[in-house]
DNA sequence: GGGTGCATGTAATGGGTTACATGATTCT
DNA sequence: AGAATCATGTAACCCATTACATGCACCC
């Protein structure tokens, strides 16, 4: 049936069931919500709202402003909340990890004195920089969207990066005594 | 210089600096060693070898087998050593997550009831998996692998996933009570 | 007879990012 | 003067998996 088989489609509407919008309020939107698990690229989100509107998941209406181009709004159909419902209760598909940062690790004794732990410092400096987005996003959706009934579940998404990100810091910390036995005399 | 940007030819330069291999002993190498986070299959491999050859990264050496297909077995050139070594020094790229999962999670207020547990458990159920493989895995490598200078190296992967999975243990049965909390009477 | 393992490779297909193309307005 | 923001879209390219194609040997 659906031609649309792809998660970028599922993304969408998704994102268009919280309020309808434009492409580019959707790329605008991502970082602040899905962003750290999720993305779309312009090249991904044109096209595919435009397939979604010849099935019949959105509808398209387009407002004209002056000394701006125009606007073309996307709000969810019946058949589009169908097609997200039926979605959301498939199992997830098992998702293939790809670490580049691990692959210079595991073949890190080829490396150079300090290379390791020079990659493995600058990944602790971003898991800690992102713990702290996480903590200030919390607060500020608490905030801001107090009594939304969709708020918990976009917490316990944040709670998912809180809780990978402070192994992740433990790692690095862990790791970066261990190369320093390693690498700081050899 | 080099027409080949891509990890993939530097996983496979890693993996034959191991020692010299066939792409489909590389393939069955992978689940073993760097399986956990990173993958290749045939159709990358061969590919990649063949135009490795052409660069003079690595060289091939044709065996011949009665009763079996021929093995080109590859190992690594000087040059594809020092591309090796190179590669390891750049900082490696920015990873873009994608965890359908949270997707799932995040819209997961228009979900039936029971949806979102159901995924979190086997989330659950997976993760607590991994963790007794790395375990495992851990003692093998420590048997199988002693005295071996990349050992340190492969441990610290190990324990990446170790942690990661841990901490994901762990948000996997906070968030249950919460979905428990929020749909088990709605 | 049929599945599995060895062993190589190509082709079709799907996903995804980046670059290109356009054009006005507003901010520095 | 030049960059950034709003706003849309297409095209080129890269990366990756899966399916296809071949063929022998071994085991059940």
């Amino acid at each position: 049936m659906a031609k649309n088989g792809g998660v970028t489609a599922k993304a969408l509407l998704g994102l268009l069931s919280i309020h309808p919008m434009s492409g580019y309020d959707v790329r605008q939107l991502i970082p602040r919500s899905i962003g750290h698990f999720w993305s779309e690229s312009y090249g991904q989100i044109y096209p595919a709202l435009k397939a979604m509107t010849a099935e019949g998941l959105v509808a398209r209406k387009t407002e004209r402003q002056d000394s701006r181009p125009d606007r073309h709004v996307y709000s969810l159909t019946k058949d589009g909340r169908t097609e997200l419902r039926e979605w959301l209760k498939l199992a997830p598909a098992d998702e293939v990890p790809r670490s580049e940062l691990l692959l210079k690790i595991f073949f890190g004794a080829h490396a150079g004195k300090g290379v390791n732990r020079q990659h493995v410092a600058d990944f602790l400096a971003t898991q800690e920089m992102a713990l702290k987005i996480y903590t200030a996003t919390e607060k500020q959706l608490k905030r801001e969207e107090a009594g939304d009934p969709q708020l918990p579940y976009w917490l316990m998404t944040l709670n998912f990066g809180r809780h990978r990100s402070k192994a992740l810091v433990a790692w690095s910390k862990e790791t970066l005594l261990e190369l320093e036995r390693l690498e700081s005399r050899g």
